[in-house]
DNA sequence: AACTGAATTGAACTTGACTCAGGTTGATCT
DNA sequence: AGATCAACCTGAGTCAAGTTCAATTCAGTT
């Protein structure tokens, strides 16, 4: 009964892309209650209805903008993953991926990790629920990605033996953990961070 | 300019406590936007408007929670880490009662740090910026109890040095992690969680 | 030129937080 | 007991922001 997701085949004219890039820079600036709708009009040039044409809600923006995060991060994990064989060089690049990430990136990730609450609860309408199911399956993959990349630890022999599951949560949390307090403008930069977490969450699961 | 916030002493009739209880049920259960004011009064046995005889507006009321459980952290940090001299030992007692909560804890925890990014901007009304410039101070009071915690572990030689505020916000982030996921319906005892996170902060920490 | 569907709009609707002008209650004092 | 006064409460209404809707424009196709 699940409702696929088709992402829409933008047409010529389509301000669905500018939208997004609006809403998430408001989104992630301001935050997403904050924000007035119409000022993401605005933003586009267009008048506050025409949203409607795009998304059902500025809900439904909002979970779009999550689902594709998402989607960017898992698939992001796998690529950088994918040809390392070595359990802690494969969990070093790994975070070291999770930090290398654009400003606007920067953005999508506060957002995200603000609002993970609302993927909680089910919503009322059709293309909101699809998204957020859609939101729910993935973030199920990001935290296997990180649990099955202890576990093949693990049973190399190379980490020991803990509850996978409950630890590979603890260095997702870890990680992801600095997108709350995390700014460009702020005094400490991205890269002495993504080595003081790198080095933390190696720690953490080997010893 | 500070407005000192000053703890209403209850009138004899007052429902004050009565609805930040049922506050912290509705928005912890519910989440913040998702409940109405108007259920939370409800739930009290009061009309809708008799909640602006005690709060501002729900905001006040939510930023009034999060100030409630910021001060019992620091407290509780405070109490348990007095009288222990040993670094590590300290360390591991400030996790533990970093999860020796009440199920009605969980729920404070859960709303302090789904609103976070509440406490960045200033507020337009008074009493809410009092609450929130009060918020502020605690959080910081709490970040500098656990990098004060590293900073002597480490001035001791029984941590290696590293940049105890960034590890600090680290040990600070994994722990409040588990506030997002965790349920006390879930399958995985709050005991359990509180071990596995103890071990993974001392190794975080030490080596 | 007629047709089509995507894109857009102004005006109206809905909901839920909040205001206001007063009314009730009950602890305390004489 | 009765008066007093602050604390406490309410119904009716306001307002802001998200949303709906019917109608219109626009770009490309036949």
């Amino acid at each position: 009964m699940a409702t696929r997701i088709v992402e829409p085949e933008a047409g010529p004219r389509s301000k669905r892309a500018a939208i997004l890039a609006a809403a998430v820079d408001c989104f992630g600036e301001t935050g997403f209650e904050a924000t007035k709708w119409s000022i993401v009009a605005e933003r586009v040039g267009i008048g506050q209805t025409a949203l409607y044409h795009y998304f059902e809600s500025k809900t439904h923006c909002l979970l779009t903008i999550m689902r594709l995060e998402l989607k960017r991060s898992h698939d992001k994990f796998t690529e950088t993953t994918a040809d390392v064989t070595d359990p802690v060089e494969a969990l070093r690049a790994a975070v070291r991926a999770a930090y290398d990430v654009s400003d606007h990136e920067v953005l999508q990730m506060r957002i995200l990790h603000n609002h993970m609450d609302l993927l909680a609860g089910p919503r009322k309408s059709k293309r909101e629920e699809a998204e957020r199911v859609e939101a729910r399956r993935l973030v199920q993959l990001v935290e296997r990605d990180w649990t099955n990349l202890l576990v093949r630890g693990m049973s190399m022999g190379v980490f020991p033996l803990r509850d996978a599951q409950l630890l590979g949560a603890g260095v997702l949390g870890l990680i992801v953990s600095v997108w709350r307090w995390y700014r460009p403008s702020g005094p400490t930069p991205l890269s002495e961070i993504s080595e003081l977490i790198e080095g933390a969450c190696v720690r953490m699961v080997a010893t």
